[in-house]
DNA sequence: CCACCCCCTGGTATAAATATACCTGTCAGT
DNA sequence: ACTGACAGGTATATTTATACCAGGGGGTGG
Protein backbone atom coordinates (compact mmCIF):
# COMPACT_ATOMS: atom_id res chain seq x y z
CA UNK A 1 0.00 0.00 0.00
CA UNK A 2 1.62 3.37 -0.90
CA UNK A 3 -0.97 5.78 0.89
CA UNK A 4 -2.89 4.30 4.17
CA UNK A 5 -6.78 4.72 3.73
CA UNK A 6 -7.99 7.29 6.65
CA UNK A 7 -7.74 5.59 9.97
CA UNK A 8 -11.46 5.72 11.20
CA UNK A 9 -10.41 8.21 14.52
CA UNK A 10 -9.09 10.68 11.50
CA UNK A 11 -12.73 10.65 10.01
CA UNK A 12 -13.63 11.02 13.50
CA UNK A 13 -11.23 13.73 14.00
CA UNK A 14 -12.38 15.45 10.80
CA UNK A 15 -15.98 15.10 11.71
CA UNK A 16 -15.14 17.43 14.85
CA UNK A 17 -13.44 19.85 12.95
CA UNK A 18 -15.86 20.49 10.44
CA UNK A 19 -18.75 20.91 13.29
CA UNK A 20 -16.49 23.34 15.20
CA UNK A 21 -15.88 25.19 12.03
CA UNK A 22 -19.68 25.13 11.19
CA UNK A 23 -20.40 26.63 14.33
CA UNK A 24 -17.87 29.05 14.85
CA UNK A 25 -19.56 30.45 11.49
CA UNK A 26 -22.82 31.06 12.74
CA UNK A 27 -24.95 33.06 11.63
CA UNK A 28 -22.62 33.72 8.75
CA UNK A 29 -23.53 32.85 4.63
CA UNK A 30 -21.62 29.83 3.69
CA UNK A 31 -20.66 31.50 0.46
CA UNK A 32 -19.22 34.65 1.90
CA UNK A 33 -16.99 32.70 4.32
CA UNK A 34 -16.11 29.79 1.11
CA UNK A 35 -14.96 33.65 -0.66
CA UNK A 36 -13.54 35.35 2.53
CA UNK A 37 -11.20 32.23 3.14
CA UNK A 38 -10.72 31.76 -1.01
CA UNK A 39 -12.29 28.02 -0.93
CA UNK A 40 -14.66 27.03 -2.69
CA UNK A 41 -18.59 27.08 -0.91
CA UNK A 42 -18.66 23.39 -2.28
CA UNK A 43 -15.56 22.26 -0.48
CA UNK A 44 -16.33 24.54 2.71
CA UNK A 45 -19.39 22.51 3.10
CA UNK A 46 -17.88 19.15 2.41
CA UNK A 47 -15.29 20.26 5.66
CA UNK A 48 -17.81 21.53 7.85
CA UNK A 49 -19.96 18.13 7.42
CA UNK A 50 -16.43 16.10 7.68
CA UNK A 51 -16.91 14.61 3.96
CA UNK A 52 -13.04 15.92 3.48
CA UNK A 53 -11.62 14.85 6.70
CA UNK A 54 -7.92 16.29 6.37
CA UNK A 55 -8.03 19.38 4.84
CA UNK A 56 -4.67 21.16 3.98
CA UNK A 57 -3.15 23.11 6.49
CA UNK A 58 -4.03 26.12 5.22
CA UNK A 59 -6.71 25.44 3.97
CA UNK A 60 -7.64 26.14 7.80
CA UNK A 61 -5.45 28.91 8.07
CA UNK A 62 -7.64 30.38 6.19
CA UNK A 63 -10.34 29.53 7.92
CA UNK A 64 -8.94 30.21 11.37
CA UNK A 65 -8.87 33.76 10.40
CA UNK A 66 -11.80 34.68 8.52
CA UNK A 67 -13.98 32.84 11.01
CA UNK A 68 -11.89 34.24 13.94
CA UNK A 69 -11.40 31.12 15.51
CA UNK A 70 -7.36 30.36 17.15
CA UNK A 71 -5.68 27.27 15.60
CA UNK A 72 -4.86 25.97 18.73
CA UNK A 73 -8.55 25.93 19.30
CA UNK A 74 -8.94 23.91 16.34
CA UNK A 75 -5.94 21.44 16.90
CA UNK A 76 -7.54 20.48 20.31
CA UNK A 77 -10.93 19.87 18.60
CA UNK A 78 -8.96 17.85 16.11
CA UNK A 79 -6.57 15.67 18.90
CA UNK A 80 -8.76 15.30 21.15
CA UNK A 81 -11.27 12.11 20.89
CA UNK A 82 -14.17 12.58 23.44
CA UNK A 83 -14.32 8.51 23.87
CA UNK A 84 -10.92 9.31 25.27
CA UNK A 85 -11.58 11.78 28.03
CA UNK A 86 -15.01 10.11 28.55
CA UNK A 87 -12.96 7.17 29.32
CA UNK A 88 -12.57 8.36 33.22
CA UNK B 1 -10.11 22.47 -14.06
CA UNK B 2 -11.67 20.53 -10.99
CA UNK B 3 -8.58 20.79 -8.50
CA UNK B 4 -6.53 24.54 -9.34
CA UNK B 5 -2.60 23.36 -9.29
CA UNK B 6 -1.06 24.78 -6.13
CA UNK B 7 -0.19 28.60 -7.05
CA UNK B 8 3.33 30.22 -6.31
CA UNK B 9 2.74 31.68 -3.38
CA UNK B 10 1.37 28.49 -1.92
CA UNK B 11 4.05 26.65 -2.85
CA UNK B 12 6.33 29.32 -1.38
CA UNK B 13 4.53 28.80 2.03
CA UNK B 14 4.96 25.81 1.99
CA UNK B 15 8.68 25.59 1.46
CA UNK B 16 8.78 28.41 4.45
CA UNK B 17 6.68 25.75 6.62
CA UNK B 18 9.08 23.54 5.75
CA UNK B 19 11.93 25.11 6.68
CA UNK B 20 10.46 26.17 9.54
CA UNK B 21 9.90 22.04 10.93
CA UNK B 22 13.48 21.51 10.14
CA UNK B 23 15.06 24.06 12.39
CA UNK B 24 12.48 23.61 14.57
CA UNK B 25 13.84 19.76 14.85
CA UNK B 26 17.11 21.05 15.53
CA UNK B 27 19.37 17.95 16.22
CA UNK B 28 16.81 15.22 16.86
CA UNK B 29 16.95 12.36 14.30
CA UNK B 30 14.66 12.25 11.46
CA UNK B 31 13.09 9.08 12.01
CA UNK B 32 12.51 9.68 15.52
CA UNK B 33 10.58 12.75 14.89
CA UNK B 34 8.87 11.01 11.99
CA UNK B 35 7.51 7.58 13.97
CA UNK B 36 6.56 9.92 17.14
CA UNK B 37 4.49 11.84 14.73
CA UNK B 38 3.27 8.74 13.15
CA UNK B 39 4.46 9.58 9.67
CA UNK B 40 6.68 8.19 7.56
CA UNK B 41 10.57 9.46 7.11
CA UNK B 42 10.04 10.28 3.77
CA UNK B 43 7.13 12.36 4.30
CA UNK B 44 8.45 14.14 6.85
CA UNK B 45 11.32 15.00 4.76
CA UNK B 46 9.19 15.76 1.70
CA UNK B 47 7.42 18.11 3.96
CA UNK B 48 10.80 19.42 5.03
CA UNK B 49 11.92 19.99 1.95
CA UNK B 50 8.95 21.84 0.46
CA UNK B 51 8.00 19.05 -1.38
CA UNK B 52 4.76 18.43 -0.03
CA UNK B 53 3.55 22.30 0.10
CA UNK B 54 0.07 21.82 1.36
CA UNK B 55 0.56 18.66 4.20
CA UNK B 56 -3.07 17.87 5.85
CA UNK B 57 -3.93 19.51 9.08
CA UNK B 58 -3.46 16.94 11.27
CA UNK B 59 -0.44 15.83 9.59
CA UNK B 60 1.19 19.56 11.00
CA UNK B 61 -0.50 19.13 13.95
CA UNK B 62 1.07 15.97 15.06
CA UNK B 63 3.88 17.98 13.69
CA UNK B 64 3.56 20.96 15.63
CA UNK B 65 2.85 18.47 18.77
CA UNK B 66 6.06 16.29 18.69
CA UNK B 67 8.38 19.02 18.16
CA UNK B 68 6.88 21.55 20.63
CA UNK B 69 5.89 24.58 17.93
CA UNK B 70 2.95 26.12 18.71
CA UNK B 71 0.43 25.85 15.57
CA UNK B 72 -0.03 29.65 15.63
CA UNK B 73 3.71 30.27 14.88
CA UNK B 74 3.81 27.81 11.90
CA UNK B 75 0.68 29.74 10.61
CA UNK B 76 2.37 33.11 10.99
CA UNK B 77 5.11 31.56 8.85
CA UNK B 78 2.74 29.87 6.34
CA UNK B 79 1.05 33.25 5.67
CA UNK B 80 3.68 35.81 5.67
CA UNK B 81 5.43 35.90 2.56
CA UNK B 82 8.65 37.93 3.36
CA UNK B 83 8.13 39.60 0.15
CA UNK B 84 5.42 41.30 1.31
CA UNK B 85 6.46 42.19 4.93
CA UNK B 86 10.36 43.91 3.10
CA UNK B 87 8.80 45.57 0.79
CA UNK B 88 8.46 49.04 2.82
C1' DC C 1 42.90 4.17 2.52
C1' DC C 2 38.63 1.79 2.77
C1' DA C 3 34.41 0.43 4.90
C1' DC C 4 30.45 1.57 7.34
C1' DC C 5 26.81 4.43 8.98
C1' DC C 6 23.87 8.38 9.12
C1' DC C 7 21.75 12.49 7.18
C1' DC C 8 20.35 14.45 3.21
C1' DT C 9 18.95 15.25 -1.89
C1' DG C 10 16.31 14.30 -5.94
C1' DG C 11 14.13 11.07 -9.15
C1' DT C 12 10.25 7.67 -10.24
C1' DA C 13 5.94 5.29 -9.14
C1' DT C 14 1.24 4.54 -7.10
C1' DA C 15 -3.12 4.14 -4.04
C1' DA C 16 -5.80 7.25 -1.54
C1' DA C 17 -7.50 11.74 -0.75
C1' DT C 18 -8.37 16.80 -1.67
C1' DA C 19 -10.64 20.52 -4.11
C1' DT C 20 -13.70 21.58 -7.46
C1' DA C 21 -18.01 21.29 -10.23
C1' DC C 22 -22.61 19.66 -11.37
C1' DC C 23 -26.94 17.52 -10.19
C1' DT C 24 -31.08 15.98 -7.40
C1' DG C 25 -33.65 16.75 -3.53
C1' DT C 26 -35.21 18.37 1.26
C1' DC C 27 -36.53 21.82 4.49
C1' DA C 28 -37.37 26.49 6.54
C1' DG C 29 -38.47 31.28 5.81
C1' DT C 30 -40.72 35.06 3.18
C1' DA D 1 -43.90 29.95 -5.32
C1' DC D 2 -39.38 31.36 -4.65
C1' DT D 3 -35.16 31.64 -2.45
C1' DG D 4 -31.36 30.07 0.28
C1' DA D 5 -29.02 26.76 3.27
C1' DC D 6 -28.12 22.08 3.47
C1' DA D 7 -27.32 16.88 2.46
C1' DG D 8 -25.54 13.54 -0.56
C1' DG D 9 -24.28 11.47 -5.07
C1' DT D 10 -21.14 11.38 -9.25
C1' DA D 11 -17.01 12.78 -11.75
C1' DT D 12 -12.14 14.41 -12.43
C1' DA D 13 -7.43 16.98 -12.34
C1' DT D 14 -4.24 17.69 -8.90
C1' DT D 15 -1.97 16.54 -4.70
C1' DT D 16 -0.70 13.84 -0.63
C1' DA D 17 1.60 10.08 1.65
C1' DT D 18 4.22 6.30 0.97
C1' DA D 19 7.95 3.48 -0.95
C1' DC D 20 12.06 2.52 -3.58
C1' DC D 21 16.25 3.89 -5.87
C1' DA D 22 21.01 5.98 -6.82
C1' DG D 23 24.05 8.98 -4.98
C1' DG D 24 26.65 12.86 -2.30
C1' DG D 25 29.02 14.37 2.19
C1' DG D 26 30.57 13.84 6.90
C1' DG D 27 31.95 11.30 10.57
C1' DT D 28 34.23 7.04 12.90
C1' DG D 29 36.70 2.77 13.09
C1' DG D 30 39.10 -0.92 10.60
Amino acid sequence: MVRHPLAPEQIEAGRRLGAALRSARAGRSPVEVALAAEISPETLRKIETGRLPTPAFGTIVRLSEVLGVPLSELAIVWRTDPALSKAS
